[in-house]
DNA sequence: ATTATATATCGCAAATATACGATGGATGAT
DNA sequence: ATCATCCATCGTATATTTGCGATATATAAT
């Protein structure tokens, strides 16, 4: 039965996992990189640049929010999301620390493989 | 219906993204530390180190070497299993590429938020 | 006031992920 | 040959994700 136990593990880990939870769709990846690109950031041409409906796009717009990777407000008529860089730095930061401590052991004798 | 739109986004971005589900759970980030870590890399030794049962721990540990980031050799009667550092470099390379077409965005004037 | 437009949200269906007990296969020890 | 150990796999239960049609909401236009 599938009991959450993410919660047991460090929280560094609990954290850098949901950052690469985020990214794990390519549409939440392609959204990043419109948001970045476009000064705009209206929700209607993220659609417009994505192969999905508009409520699936509002979706993972969503799960980026709630991931804190973006911020959205609506204005007027429109509504209008992008990139909380604060957020992505610190997901840049988590990620650096892991990928220099992955390096740490590259250069071992390995036993095996 | 969840009919997989996955495949029509860009080859960039599906690898980017599988890459980032790879990591999207605590369990993996943990194991890929503990990889690099140790000189060895028995089975036995991963599922002391993280809180879930030994058949989890498995999964997990088929999930990675499905994503090509660890290796695995039956060693006699233990498994070893070690991280495959040439895709992990492919990963960090499409990752950076990623980081960097962010950042080119970075410094326009947001007419919103 | 009515209508059109832009988005968010609801509700559903299908797919995938998470977790583990039970089991099986292979090796090494006795 | 038997037994213990290590690990993968099967089967199953539950939870989460993905996708979208239908609908609601809110603004702008007429």
């Amino acid at each position: 039965m599938a009991t959450n136990k993410k919660s047991e593990f460090d929280a560094d880990e609990i954290q850098l996992a949901d950052f690469a939870k985020a990214l794990s769709h390519p549409a939440r990846i392609a959204i990043l990189k419109i948001l970045a690109q476009k000064q705009s950031c209206i929700c209607g041409q993220i659609v417009e640049g994505l192969p999905l409906a508009q409520p699936t796009v509002s979706q993972h717009l969503k799960e980026l929010k709630n991931a804190g990777l973006i911020k959205g407000e609506i204005e007027g008529k429109t509504s209008c999301y992008c990139i909380n860089w604060d957020t992505y730095d610190q997901f840049r930061t988590l990620f650096e620390a892991f990928d220099i401590r992955l390096d740490g052991g590259r250069q071992q004798v390995q036993n095996c493989c």
